[in-house]
RNA sequence: GGGCAAGUGGCGGAAUUGGUAUACGCGCUGGUCUUAGAAACCAGUGCCGCAAGGCUUAAGAGUUCGAGUCUCUUCUUGCCCA
């Protein structure tokens, strides 16, 4: 067997590859894009995944005849920075860039088709002053405000999270818990966009569902009222938000939450002290409350029932209404809603059905479905949709309330009390007015010289950096020391690949208007609510009120691949070690290396340093080249879900490789045979039928599904490589199967190509959409399948019958057998239904 | 608690979208080669059965000539939101 090295095929490729791009000036744009890295240090497999589908598309389209835009940059501003600085007396900015160094190197060992002319770091000042240009144009056309709220501090990381950063309570990066804490804070006013958010996910075809099902809950849009209720003998009015105003005539109590403005009548009721106290010791996030019982104090309170004259419904306080959404008071409604149910259930109150679910039986549970609208007056007989618009037409014409719809979206916080991000462009003048900095002052540059070991604010903490001067009036100020969320920075990276080098703005119209929307992006589906709702709202902000670009989506495509998994290992005492130091006995039995004691295997898990289940992507390279990396990570599992990093797999990656080089040694060095025309013709049938499923499977992402098709064509080729085909027939087969590799393992294929004498590499093996002539056919009797013929394509009725009657398997089982009816479906099946 | 997916051999997974279930890979078993091992090659590998054949896509029902695929019920697992 004739052995290749692929280390060297590699070298000399990548170097050409560092060169090469993959346009196309005639053909048709296409954006292929993976979301960019943080640079943390090393890639790990994640990245090795995600790179190597994105550049599979690449260079299939780029094949294909497009022109393709594949950019890589780095998400380089963000704490870890910070952190690394501390420990290891590294300035951020040169741990970044050392990081960016080392990860390209990696990058490059993979083999991508990056055009790395165009790449971008985010905390380049080249980039970072566009941004703050960005910033001041997004503050003048009302997008940027600032307001003194609540904020979610991460105690750890010091710094404010965003809504979207806090997960159970928690910092998403420190898994501390998140404290409440009143600041003042810049936003993006991103509610304003959120009915265009919310109504473009409909444009959206070329993304997951499950992504755009993601986003809608999260912009969480929901249709009502609001409606006033006089209470009784007290000059006091409480507006309710509701979803569910055809219920009005179902209303048997209203339930307020602990911190309503009514609360403060009864701050000195030691029972409703008591109560809070008790409410509080459940929690106040949702989870806690949809889980605890429901829990009421009662006011003695009534307020007067808007429709029903002389009716009084009491009020209560209750654990399960939020002051946060709507206006902290609902109105229940026993019969409809579950929570309204087991509180009237517990306090006695009264379960009025004003929905029809067709019965007369006492409710056992609350009745959410559709219905006709019953006992409620002017609302009878409609149903929910229709009683909804004209209840809510009566409250507003009779004043008491207005239509109203509701987001769950909040305004996205961007300030972060740190020192490694984009400072933001604002200056605080003497008199109390906070102004932008003119553009020409652009970039506010952070300062090199800054001490990390202060708790707190770095930037407030540098002694000279934000004394400025607000140059229209000469007048002394004072510059924000908050730096811009690092989200931000991600938010429009990929406008900016259009034209990198673009001195004149943050983007070039003409660029962008060629090359946007991304044609395809790929990333990881973490990020299907926080960075894709951010850019989403950025490119629609840019469209709307700053260029006229005319955009509103910046993806058109978009592909999330799952994660890389590897099981983990821990010994007797609870230290986890890495795959490397210990040795696997059997498929559930695995000993530490060094003191050969057993070690407890876990399931395999998203890799993870803490975990200690990482698989360094350079040394597999090393190992087994990166042609086999490449090859087993799109080989495994259809690249939406999970994969399991498998040594053995990756090891038979490698030497199926090894085959495939092999197999074109051999067609190379082939003695001529006699030539059989006929033989030939079926070869080459055999190669365009692949080169169709090979088209298709890249097409669907199903990469897998390709791999397979390569595995079966090596066979076919190994099993008539002895027969009478000439030499030119196989190679110029050959060269087609090699071409169609190129996207998957780029080194070995172009390194065959060029030893099978090929010059033209740049295209794409024909594709005869007719290719398959020879289909398999089912014949079936009473359904079940008795056999299996190779027939041509349009093989008519009349003909089965005639080869099933002389030769097929199926005869015996029809014979002297009375046929009711045939179904035939042509290419496909017979089946034959005879009477029993 | 709500929403959304998904359940196919020992494992990862295929199945032209209603028409051959288990492609392809891993693992395993046997064989060839070798002093031995590794590698390579050949054969086998869902279950029952000597065979003919029968059974099999989480469980159960339904629609259909025909269901892994569609509908309903149940169970299980994963993900997301709170």
């Amino acid at each position: 067997m004739e052995r290749v090295n692929f280390h060297l095929i590699e070298k000399k490729w990548q170097k050409k590859f560092a060169n090469e791009k993959l346009y196309n000036k005639e053909g048709q744009k296409f954006y292929c894009l993976e979301m960019f890295p943080y640079p943390s240090g090393k890639i790990h497999m994640g990245h090795v995944r995600n790179y190597t589908i994105g550049d599979v598309i690449a260079r299939f389209k780029f094949l294909k005849g497009y022109n393709v835009l594949h950019p890589m940059g780095w998400d380089a501003f963000g704490l870890p920075a910070e952190n690394a600085s501390k420990m290891n007396n590294v300035h951020p900015e040169k741990w970044t860039n050392q990081n960016i160094q080392t990860m390209k190197n990696q990058l490059k060992l993979l083999g991508l088709s990056i055009d790395w002319d165009l790449e971008i770091s985010t905390c380049d000042e080249e980039y970072y002053k566009h941004q703050q240009e960005l910033f001041i144009d997004f503050y003048n056309h009302g997008l940027v405000s600032r307001k003194e709220t609540y904020v979610n501090w991460d105690p750890v990381e010091k710094t404010v999270l965003a809504n979207e950063q806090v997960v159970n309570g928690k910092g998403w990066r420190s898994n501390a818990v998140v404290e409440r804490k009143k600041l003042s804070q810049w936003f993006f006013n991103i509610t304003k966009l959120a009915e265009p958010l919310l109504q473009d996910l409909e444009k959206l075809s070329g993304w997951p569902e499950k992504v755009k099902l993601m986003q809608k809950n999260w912009i969480g849009k929901s249709f009502g009222c609001e409606l006033n209720f006089e209470v009784i003998k007290k000059n006091e009015i409480i507006t309710v938000f509701t979803t569910r105003p055809d219920t009005i005539f179902g209303a048997s109590f209203i339930a307020l939450s602990n911190d309503h403005a009514l609360s403060k009548n009864f701050l000195n009721d030691k029972n409703f002290v008591k109560f809070k106290k008790e409410c509080d010791k459940t929690g106040t996030t949702e989870e806690a409350l949809a889980n605890a019982e429901k829990i009421g104090f009662n006011t003695n309170l009534f307020a007067k029932h808007p429709f029903i004259k002389n009716k009084q419904i009491p009020i209560y306080f209750a654990n399960f209404v939020l002051m946060d959404y709507g206006t902290g008071a609902i109105f229940g409604c026993p019969a409809h809603d579950q929570r309204d149910f087991d509180f009237a259930k517990k306090y006695n109150l009264e379960i009025i059905k004003v929905v029809s679910n067709g019965n007369n039986k006492v409710l056992k549970q609350a009745y959410t479905e559709n219905g006709k609208i019953i006992n409620s007056d002017f609302l009878n007989d409609l149903d929910i949709q229709e009683a909804k618009e004209k209840i809510i037409t009566e409250i507003e014409n009779k004043k008491m309330g207005k239509r109203k719809t509701l987001y769950r979206l909040k305004d996205w916080g961007i300030s972060r009390q740190r020192y490694w991000g984009c400072p933001i462009p604002m200056i605080y003048l003497e008199d109390g007015k906070v102004v932008p900095v003119e553009k020409d002052e652009l970039p506010i540059l952070l300062p090199k010289d800054i001490d990390l070991n202060y708790k707190g604010n770095p930037l407030e903490k540098h002694p000279t950096w934000k004394n400025t001067i607000h140059k229209p009036s000469g007048k002394k100020a004072t510059r924000e020391t908050d730096t811009l969320d690092t989200f931000v920075d991600s938010s429009w990276y990929f406008l900016r690949f259009c034209s990198p080098k673009y001195k004149k703005g943050p983007i070039d119209e003409d660029k962008i208007k060629y090359w946007m929307p991304v044609d395809q992006y790929i990333g990881g589906v973490e990020h299907a609510i926080l960075h894709l709702l951010y850019s989403r709202f950025f490119m629609k902000s840019i469209n709307q009120y700053y260029k006229n670009i005319n955009l509103s989506e910046p993806f058109k495509n978009l592909f999330t691949q799952g994660m890389v998994c590897h099981e983990s290992y821990k010994d007797k005492e609870g230290n986890w070690l890495y795959p490397d130091e210990i040795e696997k006995i059997s498929a559930n039995k695995a000993v530490s290396k060094t003191d050969k004691k057993e070690v407890i295997i876990g399931p395999p898990e998203s890799m993870s340093k803490s975990k200690k289940n990482t698989i360094d992507p350079e040394t597999m390279i090393e190992l087994y080249g990166a042609d086999a990396v490449r090859w087993f990570i799109l080989s495994d599992s259809p690249p939406e879900k999970d994969v399991q990093w498998s040594d053995s797999g990756v090891s038979s990656s490698n030497k199926f490789l090894q085959k495939i080089w092999d197999l074109n040694f051999q067609i190379r060095s082939r003695k001529e045979k006699k030539i059989n025309e006929k033989l030939c013709i079926q070869f080459t049938a055999e190669l365009d039928s692949l080169t169709l499923k090979i088209d298709k499977s890249i097409e669907d992402f199903k990469f897998n599904v390709a791999i397979a098709h390569f595995y079966e064509i090596y066979r076919f080729f190994t099993k008539n490589i002895n027969l009478d085909i000439s030499n030119d027939c196989l190679a110029d087969n050959l060269i087609k199967m090699m071409k169609l590799m190129i996207p998957f393992t780029p080194h070995m294929a172009l390194e065959c190509l060029e030893k099978l004498k090929c010059k033209d590499v740049n295209n794409w093996p024909e594709i005869k959409k007719d290719a398959i002539e020879k289909i398999k056919f089912a014949v079936q009797v009473n359904g079940k399948t008795r056999d299996i013929l190779t027939i041509k394509k349009k093989t008519n009725k009349d003909e089965i019958n005639k080869i099933i009657n002389q030769s097929s398997k199926a005869k015996k089982f029809i014979e002297n057998k009375e046929v009711l009816k045939t179904i035939f479906v042509e290419d496909k099946i017979i089946n034959y239904i005879l009477k029993k």
